[in-house]
RNA sequence: GGGCGCGUAGCUCAAUGGCAGAGCAGUGGCCUUUUAAGCCAUUUGUUGAGGGUUCGAGUCCCCCCGCGCUCACCA
């Protein structure tokens, strides 16, 4: 049972009330005619001519100023506010001091009326009808403060506790308007990305979240079990092994959005359950995979935001085409002073490191690659500020990319990075099935000793391969981290409607 | 998982180890064009939970819970 607070005995107190006085307080039907942009649009072309405009306006009371005799009030609908207008020698006094004895803060009520305009000008609805359509009990927290008289201090007090704010995200969309407009500009953002695929001529498809292997990423899955089938299933980490499943099917562009799963740490860019798009192009590389993403991307923030020029923190972030390239080998070198290319071994690069940067050295059990994205993470990553693509990455960590003609330590892969980190990671995908059957031997024997790293070797995948699969570039991204950047969010809380959180106690 | 920080009224925040407070919200009253309405009066607390030190703990110590920052982890 709910621990009622005083304030919301107070409420409860006037629900019963309004029952015992014939008011339903959560009827069944609402008469909405207007929202309040579109009824004050209409009052605006029709104050010309003088005409009347009638709306019956439907919204949540967000303040109420009762002067005596007559009342104003704002509700808030999806739309926006707007203020109604009581006075009692029309609506009678009674019907009034209900209103204001009976009516909080936060209650959705609708009115009905006539538009007007006030002496200060603004346009109110002048309501000759009204009633509640449901009654609040939970006030909603203060959206506003302090008032001190002598004029100097003011502070205006918002919903502001990150905990709350996530724990009870309606409240905070209830309060906080911007955070509405977030996640409104969250959904422009997907729909831009699906229209540009769409557009070319890509197929947007399902595949399983629930699936009897895990593999296309190096993570930690979450483990579920299937009663009936009597099996351990695995959340998805990526879509990667399925969509080139398609390509095998002759699908020759697929992608899908959705969600990927990662039993990993949460910081303020990782979220255990994100949304990620992949596609999956057949006869195109990675190059041509670059040049859809800049245009991709920058068709994005135009949609989202009106420029492909964006605000993130203090940066200026231009993702107009052509994006900045940076080859991985000559990136490390310029940062580092480390020419990886001469350190064919693991232990070569880490004695390289270590005499160059002295403390500043990776895990020496890591493996080439892993130390390389080492270098990448603590050298290279902090300047690729604006949008980059960093391209070619060492073959050890990228299993399912393809080797760059004559050069069988490096693969056509790049990753996109902007403000410093990544957003997406793209490569010339690997089509031969005999190479990737080693590649997946290969990872498994590089990280015996590392539990976290070893991953089940899929055979359908491979069989699916066997029966040929065209070349194709592939792409995946984090829409919550190209929220973040388009929306100058710091925290990928900021841009879930409900992120991961622990467990609430509620208490006996 | 490690380190640092925070947790006080519905919200935003005060309070040298010495009577737990303010504004907003609430409640009662006045007020027929206000809008951060105003004026008068007034209520609200297991100071996250538990233990300890002390004559006395919101404050100091221990432990637990939650959140934040950060490091680790994260192809």
């Amino acid at each position: 049972m709910a621990e009622y607070t005083a304030l919301e005995k107070i409420r409860l107190q006037k629900l019963e009330e309004l029952r015992a006085e014939g008011f339903e307080p959560y009827p069944t039907r609402a008469e909405r005619t207007h929202t309040s942009t579109l009824a004050i649009a209409e009052f605006e072309s029709a104050e010309k001519d003088a005409k009347e405009v009638k709306a019956t306006l439907a919204g949540r009371i967000r303040a109420n100023r009762a002067m005596g005799k007559v009342s104003f009030a704002h509700i808030e609908d999806g739309s926006g506010k707007i203020q109604l207008f009581f006075r009692s020698n029309e609506l009678g006094k009674d019907r009034v001091d209900l209103f204001n004895r009976m009516f909080d803060l936060g209650d959705f009520i609708q009115a009905s009326g006539v538009m007007f305009r006030t002496k200060t000008g603004e346009i109110t609805l002048h309501v000759h009808d009204f009633k509640l359509l449901a009654k609040s009990i939970t006030p909603l927290p203060a959206d506003k403060d302090v008032t001190q008289d002598d004029g100097t201090v003011v502070r205006y007090a918002a919903l502001e506790s990150p905990e709350i704010r996530a724990r009870q995200r309606y409240a905070d969309l209830a309060v906080n308007p911007e955070v509405r407009e977030t996640f409104r500009k969250r959904a422009t953002l997907i729909k831009a990305l699906r229209t540009f695929l769409d557009d070319h001529d890509f197929l947007e498809v399902e595949t399983p979240i629930l699936q009897p292997l895990y593999g296309g990423a190096a993570a930690r899955p979450f483990v579920t079990h299937h009663n009936e089938l009597e099996q351990d299933m695995y959340l998805r980490i990526s879509f990667e092994l399925y969509l080139k499943r398609l390509l095998v099917g002759n699908l020759e562009r697929v992608y899908e959005i959705g969600r990927d799963f990662r039993n990993e740490g949460v910081s303020f860019k990782h979220n255990p359950e994100f949304t990620q798009l992949e596609f999956y192009w057949a006869y195109a590389n990675y190059l041509q995979v670059m040049e859809l993403t800049e245009q991709m991307v920058s068709y994005a923030a135009e949609k989202v935001t009106g420029s492909t020029t964006v605000k993130f923190g203090e940066h200026e972030l231009d993702f107009k085409p052509p994006w900045k390239r940076v080859e991985m080998r000559t990136g490390i070198l310029e940062t580092s002073g480390i020419d990886i290319a001469e350190y064919k071994t693991a232990e070569e690069l880490f004695k390289a490191i270590k005499i160059k940067h002295g403390n500043k050295t990776p895990d020496p059990k890591s493996a080439r690659g892993k130390m390389i994205d080492f270098l990448v993470g603590e050298f290279l990553e902090p300047t690729l500020i604006q949008p980059t693509f960093l391209y070619n990455y060492p073959r050890d960590i990228s299993p399912l990319a393809k080797s760059i003609p004559g050069d069988p330590l490096t693969v056509e892969r790049f990753e996109g990075y902007a403000a410093g980190f990544e957003i997406c990671n793209a490569f010339t995908e690997l089509n031969d099935p005999i190479d990737q059957e080693q590649r997946f031997i290969d990872m498994g024997s590089d990280y015996t000793d590392d539990e976290e790293e070893k991953h089940p070797l899929d055979e359908d995948y491979l069989r699916a391969m066997r029966y040929g699969m065209p070349p194709n570039g592939g792409f995946g991204m984090g829409v919550d981290r190209l929220s973040m950047l388009l929306l100058n969010k710091h925290s990928i809380r900021e841009v879930l409607l409900f992120p991961a959180l622990r467990k609430e106690e509620f208490g006996e």
